[in-house]
DNA sequence: AATTCAGCCGAGCAGTCACTCGGTTTTGAT
DNA sequence: ATCAAAACCGAGTGACTGCTCGGCTGAATT
């Protein structure tokens, strides 16, 4: 057995509770039951550590979206769009921690040198932005959503709404639960 | 002279520009000019530093608000609105470094157990709120908005969808510039 | 039994950090 | 000119950091 998955979690749950800066060697070894010299067996940085992390968050969050909304009979592209932000609300609860690693800003910063973060937070971005495109796609050709809008950038003002709610959640200076149902109502309006 | 406000200055650029824990004092030393023990001076921590460059930030943030949104002359409710979302849009670049400021996560870990902090950051978010609710509220007196619509909760859902483009638009990830002009036209559709 | 090697350990290293402190310089009121 | 306070300086300190390295362990292979 290895402790490689251990330190894994451990360092998923760390990096998204404090931050990476704030996260150390030392504390993901504690966490893990590892010492820290096997952390460096497995990983050869600390940075290495956390884009593990995020690949295996990115792989959690885009396995979820593929499982909930196929699942769904969907009738119309309308419904198709609720469906995926539903998802994202759910899943912005039910993987917390993967959901607060996107919320941190070191991810971003890495990306803006370095491909590998980028297209991993790429992906995970576009996991949404594509379902709901898709969505209102084919709710122009059914007919429940609107011909005169363009999927892609009302598909980017929905999704920076709800992503924009859920950051505003987990920064805890507002409560923002009581809205989740406010929202989809609020995006038919935009759609249809 | 005192060097308080280039410290201030300096200060400001690098901890929206790297984030708090990215920022040295003696990084903030040496672009203030000031030495390291001028620093603790004025201030009795780094963290002392980031809390009043905040506060300035809060400052100039209200009062760039106050200034544009009262030297318009608004006909509705829904162009009062609709000015908050512009005013919000334009300050995100005029006052590219304050903003910055409040996308990083340090303020908010700090505003969990502290009340300074907390207070800082509410009133700069509740600035923008409740100017979009005030604009809803007289839109709904004069007609030009929905009157079955709650304004808090809607202007919590505006504010969500602009805070959190431009918080995209901040990633790098993807560009948001084309879709100021449609958050405007998707907006009147929720209020409409 | 012998060999091998991935996994594991933790003391130690070199670097960085926020902050202190004893002192000098500048300022401004009398 | 005197003097006290405020401003300023920068070498030094102790705590912490990510990471290395030499050696130990146990299971699998031959």
């Amino acid at each position: 057995m290895s402790y490689k998955p251990a330190i894994l979690d451990a360092a998923t749950e760390l990096f998204a509770q404090r931050g990476f800066k704030n996260t150390s060697i030392a504390a993901i070894a504690k966490n893990s039951g590892a010492a820290e010299g096997t952390l460096f067996h497995h990983f050869r940085s600390k940075e290495d550590i956390f884009l593990e992390v995020l690949k295996l968050a990115k792989g959690r969050i885009i396995h979820e979206v593929d499982e909930t909304i196929n699942a769904e009979s969907l009738n119309t592209g309308l419904d198709h769009v609720e469906a995926v932000i539903n998802t994202y609300l759910y899943l912005s609860e039910k993987l917390h921690a993967e959901f607060s690693l996107l919320f941190r800003g070191f991810s971003y910063e890495q990306a803006k040198a370095d491909a590998a973060w980028r297209n991993t937070l790429e992906s995970i971005y576009n996991c949404f932005l594509n379902a709901l495109s898709e969505g209102i796609i084919i709710g122009q050709e059914d007919g429940s959503i609107a011909a005169d809008i363009s999927p892609p950038k009302t598909a980017m003002l929905v999704f920076a709404m709800i992503n924009g709610l859920v950051r505003i959640g987990n920064s805890n200076l507002f409560p923002v639960d009581s809205l989740y149902f406010d929202v989809i109502k609020n995006c038919r309006k935009m759609l249809t």
